[in-house]
DNA sequence: AAACAATATGTTATGTTATAACATATATAA
DNA sequence: TTATATATGTTATAACATAACATATTGTTT
């Protein structure tokens, strides 16, 4: 996310439209919960689970089931997204309009940016379809040296 | 792989073709490599690395750096995938021709179809040049149900 | 063949990621 | 209020992976 000028902005925004989500599907965005995605949204890189479990002093248990039990909560309404390619959790950039994402990452700054593309998207629903595949989940992570970093 | 009829066949194309490779590109696969990858291409099944550890009883010290080692020399020779969304290891389909692939993986058999696509490969390099992405490595893992557990 | 260098494997220990199982507390509903 | 569901605490352990250093094997040079 190279283009994020005001991050504090864009932290807030994030934690805002989780709020209203969670009130608009009647989930409880929890003390814990709302600590580990703020812990996750501190930038745009990724972040570890045992990361977030030495930082969230304090608040909770502090143990691994505590944090995993959150991101999975976040996982599951949408909230987050894990990089299964580094074992890593990071924040969804549109949690209210997400369709199908893949995810730009750079081995070098580490910065994460989550991109939609209807044509990529496209590609997916064909090659599901081609294969007769129900009930897709797609994972799609592109990793390089960004623009930036070259 | 659902179109497999024949996999004692199959596995042993798997196994001439590594070793042609390698031969071709002086590379040693030892005993260990070589059992490692045979307990891989049992089925078109992923493998974890500590099931390969179980089952290669008499053969390498039966430790978990010797599996990982063969496991590395695997991947970075282009015999086998990872597959991040599960940590786990599949033979690759066809190490002399390998471009770009996506895998399918179904949640109900576990079995696992590896896929190319020019269209698709079109698309990552497309999705990689806007971005502005250099040395880019691609995972792209479509995991639902297959047709025959539909 | 002997000496050397490079590659591969053995060994011990530990780091990292994640969950099982069961107890307790808190929130919501009846 | 009592019941029920949801969330958290707690302990232990499972599952995945690597660091660091020793030894063995292979290939090359003299
Ligand atoms: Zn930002
Ligand atoms: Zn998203
Ligand atoms: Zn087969
Ligand atoms: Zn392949």
């Amino acid at each position: 996310m190279k283009n994020c000028k005001d991050h504090k902005k864009c932290k807030r925004i994030a934690i805002k439209s989780a709020k209203d989500l969670c009130d608009k599907k009647n989930l409880r965005l929890t003390e814990i919960r709302k600590k580990v995605f703020e812990i996750i949204w501190k930038s745009h890189k990724p972040v570890k689970a045992y990361d977030i479990l030495h930082e969230i002093k304090g608040i909770g248990s502090g143990k691994p089931p505590t944090v995993y039990r959150a991101l999975n909560f976040l996982l599951q309404n949408g909230l987050i997204h894990k990089l299964n390619s580094q074992q890593s959790y990071i924040g969804c950039e549109h949690p209210n309009s997400h369709k199908q994402c893949y995810f730009l990452s750079c081995n070098k700054c580490g910065d994460i940016t989550e991109c939609c593309s209807i044509e990529m998207d496209n590609m997916f629903n064909i090659a599901a379809k081609e294969a007769k595949f129900n009930n897709t989940n797609i994972v799609c992570e592109i990793s390089g040296i960004c623009f930036s970093c070259t």
